[in-house]
Parts: structure tokens; sequence; C-alpha cells
DNA sequence: CGACTCCTTGAAATTGGTTTTCAATTTAAC
DNA sequence: GTTAAATTGAAAACCAATTTCAAGGAGTCG
């Protein structure tokens, strides 16, 4: 077994929850798709193969992915949360192409070390942040011309 | 008359618009009041001379004064956009305290030149981009010992 | 295996911010 | 002034997120 699925198990029996059949297969799903994907866009697909799982329970299984940490809550601007499957690497912030709303993740260690900077030249703790660089992808740039 | 206002009235009637007194007395305020606001905030704060000014006008025009280039939109994460009145200046991005809601803005050509080259290593044309960081100001930080 | 408690589920309702509708009014051009 | 087109404010619609609630399910203890 996945150790996401330990962690998530752990978790819920940790903190008094059940495990129960739905919780089971909404993060079989999340963890297949491993995209940036909102509420709605895990429910659909779930809906194909178990369309007995509701909304709310994608909406509050999500909820607890982050809690326990194998998801993170991100969103990019456009009204909609989005959750990705947590890496166990470095913190990484995003290209998000405007036309064919591609998401690339890059990491840059000399940004953040700027940012700690910043930070501490105003007396800041950071608790986190994120850097979204809006903009065409490769392929829309092509498409336009 | 301040540019701001004159870029507005330019605006307007440039695009068939029209100068209405609602719209003189909102930029008033919005110029007055220079923070990061709300449409619920500056809503509020004019109902206070003039209680006759809807929501939904106030809601209008701020979207037109982002449109005119002489606000800009903004959300945070917490639900809420906000609008700021455009400087003339560089671009700059934000240091937010999640315990009072301060926002401290912060420019960094450094951090500015990193995100360039991070988006030509992925063929990526940058529009815009955002930079948040959450964390705690220095106020807080002592509150909390 | 029950019995019992607490948690979970799904549907529907609610919330909160944003956006639109509509009839009445105002603006600006002729 | 007259008139066409834009604007206004209140209310309604919208949309994603979140909560409610009654029915069903999981886990515990005997």
């Amino acid at each position: 077994m996945g150790e996401k699925k330990q962690t998530f198990r752990d978790y819920l029996s940790q903190q008094g929850l059940k495990s129960t059949r739905q919780r089971e297969i909404i993060l079989d799903e999340f963890l297949r798709c491993d995209s940036h994907l909102s509420t709605e866009d895990l429910y659909l697909k779930l809906r194909k193969k178990h369309p007995g799982i509701g909304y709310a329970t994608v909406y509050r299984t999500l909820k607890i992915f982050s809690e326990c940490g194998i998801a993170e809550a991100r969103n990019f601007g456009d009204g909609q949360t989005r959750y990705e499957s947590t890496t166990c690497e470095e913190h990484h912030d995003h290209l998000i192409c405007k036309d064919c709303g591609a998401i690339i993740e890059f990491e840059d260690p000399g940004i953040e070390q700027l940012q700690e900077q910043v930070a501490r030249d105003h007396g800041f703790a950071i608790v986190s942040h994120r850097l979204e660089i809006f903009g065409l992808c490769a392929k829309c740039q092509n498409k336009e011309r």
C-alpha cells in the first residue's frame, strides 16, 4: 500500500474518524490523477465509476487530505480551489498558461532565498508563500501567430 | 485635478460611458483610501456620507477602474477581491500578516529577474505574476510571546 | 454475535461574495 | 427640449464552498 494511503488511515484513526468505502475510493482516484484538480473535477471523474458518491463527500474528503498533509489546497484566482498531491520534495511554485490552463511546476531556491531576505528586512516571519507566474506556454504562443 | 481622475474621465468618454455623480464620488473616496479595499470595504465607507450609493454601483465602478488601469484587482486567498490604486512605479508584491491582516508592499528586482529566467527555461512568455508571502509581522510575533 | 454510540453519507439547503436583471432615472448629444 | 443610450439601486441570480439533517454505516464492548 502506498505511503499516502497509510498516512491517511493513520490520520483517520488517530482523529477518531472512520475508514469508509467512499474515502478509500476518493483517495484512490485522487492519487491516480495527480494533476491540479478542483472538487468539481474529482467529483465528475468519480461519478463515472461510482455514481453514488456525493459532491459533499468529495469536498469533505479533500479537506481531510489537506489536513493530514497528503494534499495541498491551492487557488489560482479562477475562483476554484484546486488540490495537489504533496510530494516529499521541495516547495514549488507554478507557471500557469492563460490560454490553455496548463500548469507547470517549478522550484527555484534562488527565489526562495530572496524571499527570506525580503521577509527579514521587514521583520516578518514567513509561514508560507505562493508565487504564480501567468503567461503563455510555448505551445500557445505558437498557436497565436 | 489628479491625473487618475483625468485618466478615468478619458476612459469613460472614449468608451461611450457616462460621467456620473456616483462615479465621481466613488473615485474620490477610492483615491482617498489607498489601502487594499474590497468592494464591501469601500461600499461601507461610502455609505456613511452617501447612503444612496448602492453596492452594485460600487462593484461596477471598481471594475471600470481596473479596466482603465487606475486600479488593480488582487485576491489574497481570503475569498475577497481587493483593489489597489496603481502606482506608476515598479510592480510590487505583498507580505501579508496572517494574524492582523496587515499588508506590506515590497519590490525586489532580483526576484523578478529570477522569475524571468524560470519562464525562459520553460519557454513561457510572462503576462503577469503574483507573489505573496504569508507570515507574522513584527508586531504580531511579539504579541504571541 | 448483538447493542449501542458516534461518525459518515448524500441530498438539499445555506452562506458569502460576485454578478446580473430590470424598471426608473440620468446623462449627453442633437 | 427631445431622445437614445447608459446608469442606478434594489432585488434576484449565480456559483463555489460549506453546513444541515435524517438515514445508514463503522467500530467498540460485552
